[in-house]
DNA sequence: ACCGTGCGTCCAGAATCCGAACTGACTAGC
DNA sequence: GCTAGTCAGTTCGGATTCTGGACGCACGGT
């Protein structure tokens, strides 16, 4: 009986689960971008009201949002990071950089990030041991947990 | 007549144009971790078939995967990371790392990599300028096109 | 000739996404 | 008081996309 060799247990693919629908890590953004209120995301990202609904509701449930009452009497809510919202910033700079680096077109990138340090931010994955910047054949997998 | 504000031109939403799709960033992966034929990438992936060949195709045309023959007489391809393609590794690893961090289970990461250095490799997003580690509350944004 | 493997394609149904219109609770202007 | 406008969604039917299962085809081994 040849082992079906499941689909790989993977925190990538959970996250994926978690943050893959389209439109949610650009809802993410916009908050990061300070951009907290329904309304505006919508503006801002194209989403079809439905869909931003929906993304903001998982987003809620997965705990990356958190939904803050700003006024009472038309109940109205905007949407901010929680620590694990927040944490996801790397994820959107890796992504932004990506597209800088591959699809930026002849104006060059849309939006442009400045460092407390003075200078231009280009961000860039380090190894938190050495410091040195992560390459594929640099690294390797170690023992995982069997399956 | 009010501003209608429309969708934010952006390297993030451009990069997810093209990798935001499901499945894509795990085939990606599967090539990462050295999976590069279809049968291999269906069963770590759990991906129906003919999603994956789709993701692939689309992958091959964004430019990040290179389709390879190493048979002749079955026709028979393999995909491989360009250039682009491995720069992609950060967003992987920013991925992984999240999901580690938020998502891992009792049994700790089912993935585990190492670093050259010969540490275990914990990803960090430094700026390429004063080598901090990025946090969101030390950035802001720098003039933008207009927009 | 027959079975197994590798790499897909085809199909129909399910799930999701889409835009536009609508609701409901207000606020601002006249 | 009446009309407009804002904000945060919900509802709706139609368009797309995803899904799993079956199928195709070119081998290679026995």
């Amino acid at each position: 009986m040849a082992a079906p060799a499941e689909p790989r247990v993977c925190s990538i693919a959970r996250t994926l689960d978690v943050v893959g629908e389209k439109w949610a890590l650009l809802a993410v953004r916009e908050v990061f971008l300070g951009n907290r209120r329904f309304d505006e995301m919508i503006r801002r990202t194209g989403a079809p009201r439905d869909t931003l609904a929906a993304r903001l509701r998982t987003l809620v449930e997965a705990g990356i949002l958190r939904r803050h009452r700003y006024s009472d009497h038309p109940q109205r809510f905007e949407y901010r990071l929680t620590t694990a919202g927040r944490d996801l910033y790397p994820v959107i700079l890796t992504l932004l950089r990506w597209g800088d680096e591959h699809l930026a077109g002849v104006e060059g990138p849309p939006l442009v990030l400045q460092h407390s340090c003075g200078h231009r931010l280009i961000p860039e994955v380090t190894c938190q041991a050495c410091g040195e910047v992560v390459d594929p054949t640099e690294t390797s997998r170690r023992s995982p947990v069997s399956s």
